[in-house]
DNA sequence: TTGAAATAAATTGCATACACTAAATACATC
DNA sequence: GATGTATTTAGTGTATGCAATTTATTTCAA
């Protein structure tokens, strides 16, 4: 069989996360099972689940009787999560620094030399984006820590709604690319308490930007409805 | 209204959580949709909501068309969950040291000097524990990030059901109060790096012994059934 | 016109019925 | 007796209907 046993609750989910990732569904969008369940062809009841299962996840917010609403995130609670975030990204790159195979390191490196040459020969922002994300990934992954690559990667989902508001500031890419830089240096040179610290600052200061950038353009989510400055990443 | 809105999917779900931690229902049991709803006095719908939070919680795991389970953990598993719950008791840890109120320092003491009086009184272990949930607890609370709370205690839940586990072997429950005593210090002294590595090392600790313990007594889990030492904790 | 109360419409929560899957059992074949 | 194939059975996944609740609309008084 060629879908390998998807419930239908599984599709729609998939699906849902699909538009709210890309942008279809913005926060604060509410989710109304009858109107879903009939554009996906189904029941409400695997929409139902699905929306279960996206609530638990922190992904949709939802109380008894109201409908189910996209997770909008308060400036203070965006801080929070990505202070949170940067100390989970802390403690994984801590470890990776002395699990992260000789394969492993190699791969981050082409990464960011992808994004250093991406960045002089001022190539595809989307691109530029795609490599940084990943980079953080390897990263992350690198500490060969199921629970603890699972928790930060599910925290880091709850932010990637507003990602697509990700700034192009003059200068900000450049700071990107020597954060990163210095977090391969202490990586390389086995210094984990350094590359903790390092990528710790890296992601707090991400969050500033993108905090501070969303609040001086809130008028409207909707005018960078169609396509995002980041694509739709593999999850 | 005397129950806030709680829907009775909440209510199932609320139940079978007090089951699993008080030991009624033990890691590896089958959970049968319909029994449960005719247990409970409910249709099979929100039980089927009920056990699908409770599997994206990761308290138990359910696969399409196979009756779910209470999530059993493997020992590669478990010690990978202590080294996670280890890192993020550490950075919220190193966050509190800074952060906690002059209220907050006082009652953490406050648990700490009870727990003291009731190991050198040679008291009861299961009040003894409670404090050393309290101690975890006031001590991550004490960041004031509720992302990163909610993910910590998130973590610490998927353990809980092995905690009745707890070993008292001899000696153990010294070493318990020095750790907290080590940690406490740091605190106090603002030194938040130094109680950041004293937590770490305490519940990487906690988590082996506890894996020991499991390791040598699997023979049955229901030995332990009626009472765990460990009683239910608020949540 | 504005605000509150009453009513109507839309939507959620739950129960029930049935279809589909997968394991267990019975049976036939070698 | 082992092995492979029907058949039964227990249990999950989904559709549908209805009652309870929320949200929208209308009505009416100040």
């Amino acid at each position: 069989m060629t879908d390998r046993d998807l419930t239908q609750a599984d599709t729609v989910r998939l699906a849902i996360e699909r538009e709210i990732f890309g942008g279809q569904l913005a926060p604060g969008d509410a989710l109304e099972e009858g109107r879903l369940a009939s554009r996906f062809g189904v029941s409400r009841t695997p929409v139902r689940e699905a929306i279960t299962q996206l609530a638990q996840a922190g992904l949709i917010t939802k109380r008894a009787h109201k409908r189910a609403v996209v997770a909008q995130l308060d400036p203070g609670t965006m801080l929070e999560l990505f202070e949170a975030l940067a100390e989970l990204e802390g403690a994984a790159v801590f470890l990776s620094t002395s699990r992260m195979s000789e394969a492993e390191k190699r791969e981050l490196k082409d990464i960011h030399e992808a994004a250093a040459k991406n960045l002089v020969s001022n190539g595809d922002p989307n691109e530029y984006a795609d490599l940084g994300f990943a980079f953080h990934q390897r990263l992350v992954r690198g500490c060969h820590n199921t629970a603890l690559i699972d928790t930060t990667e599910w925290l880091a989902l709850r932010v990637l709604p507003y990602r697509r508001f990700q700034v192009v500031a003059p200068g900000r890419l450049q700071r990107n690319q020597t954060d990163h830089d210095a977090i391969i240096s202490a990586i390389f040179a086995g210094d984990a308490e350094t590359a903790r610290e390092e990528i710790r600052r890296h992601t707090l200061e991400q969050g500033d930007a993108l905090m501070r950038f969303i609040a001086l353009n809130k008028t409207s989510h909707a005018d960078f409805h169609p396509n995002g400055l980041i694509k739709e990443q593999p999850l």
